[in-house]
DNA sequence: CTAAAAATCATCCTTTCGGGTGACTAGAGC
DNA sequence: GCTCTAGTCACCCGAAAGGATGATTTTTAG
């Protein structure tokens, strides 16, 4: 596995130095170094990094939440606080970024290493989990009467959006197979249309 | 609202009552202190706190992890780690528990703070999320022409696997009017079915 | 006040779905 | 061999959904 970039947002060079330093000794690479908001937007962009490390306090009208919040709504990767004060009124416009952490100066190496390898990996989790694909085992272990394999995919179909004649071609086999099949996956989850289905299977 | 109950898990009494006091004075209510693995787990049970400071190391052979992983399985409540020494092993046993946060000692009372209140933040987040829930602007950032509130009301009913008739007898309209909306939602999703359009707002 | 947008309802017609019923075949298991 | 299950297919019928078009009323915004 190739070595973790992560950007480091601090307007204060000695500091940036010091947490390069710390994240090299601990072998991540270190993607870059802004030292302003519109420096850290560039890297965003032009050279992404797996993760960011975010002074709130910069030198500059707009501070590391307003990058945070630029990180939550376009790049879906995590980011770590890293402040000198944590008065109430900055933690509430903070938490509601969503960061992975937050993490109070001063800090030594164990709190940046703890705190990045529990946010990348929190972030791994959340992202397989995103899409929670339909699975037969795990509909089977909810119902009585268990769907067969053809069934499955026939509900997956559906799921999918496809029309009854759509899986009959894909599928290869006549309409009225397709509509025996749906006939009994109804019966087997007490439903009475597609979109009850749907809306079943992914309640839960 | 009322305070928030936090379970302190720590073997070292000292520590212990050390940050009783650190989440008291900052308006939280300490629901227990467990020294001992037994200890926490019923106070688990019986005692349900809203979040858990754990330690990890505690003077047992099961540790903090242990109860980490039965909070994680059988408890849907955030929890921090605190800890000493941070050696990789003991990382990578921690970070698989998806903790909410990890905080090395010494600590102070901002890092307790900021740990508890982003930990409570974002676990709140998910419960949210967990059921991803249909919302107007989401949908209408991706619509060239958006839905309005009206057709919105209708897409949800959809989603639920209402049918037309049932939709028309909830909101106090005519079968009519609920075609007439379903026939504009088909056209700005650009979608010709129920199905497809669950299918297109569900994968954005 | 007035124009535009949103919400309401209708009618006609076609397609798709869903329910009911019956039947045939290929395999697995006894 | 026989039986049970899964998978296949057919026909009929009624209900639901979808497409097209036009119209009226309410609300909103300028």
């Amino acid at each position: 596995m190739s070595q973790i970039r992560v950007l480091i947002v601090e307007d204060e060079p000695l500091i940036a130095v010091d947490i390069e330093q710390v994240l090299t000794d601990i072998n991540y690479e270190v993607s870059a170094i802004a030292f302003t908001v519109d420096e850290a937007l560039q890297q965003l962009q032009n050279n992404t990094p797996d993760a960011v490390l975010l002074d709130i306090n910069l030198d500059d009208e707009k501070d590391g939440i307003y990058i945070a919040e630029i990180i939550q709504q376009q790049y879906q990767i995590p980011f770590i606080f890293l402040t000198s004060h944590a008065d109430r009124h900055t933690l509430d416009r903070a938490k509601k970024t969503n960061p992975s952490g937050y993490i109070v100066k001063p800090f030594d190496e164990k709190d940046v290493l703890a705190g990045l390898e529990i946010a990348l990996y929190n972030h791994a989790q959340k992202q397989v989990q995103s899409q929670p694909k339909l699975s037969l085992t795990n509909i089977n272990k909810k119902l009585r009467h268990p769907l067969t394999d053809r069934e499955f995919a026939v509900l997956q179909a559906i799921y999918e959006g496809q029309t009854n004649q759509q899986m009959a071609n894909t599928m290869f086999v006549s309409v009225n197979t397709i509509k025996t099949h749906i006939a009994n996956i109804y019966l087997k989850l007490d439903v009475a249309s597609r979109t009850s289905a749907i809306a079943k299977v992914r309640s839960w």
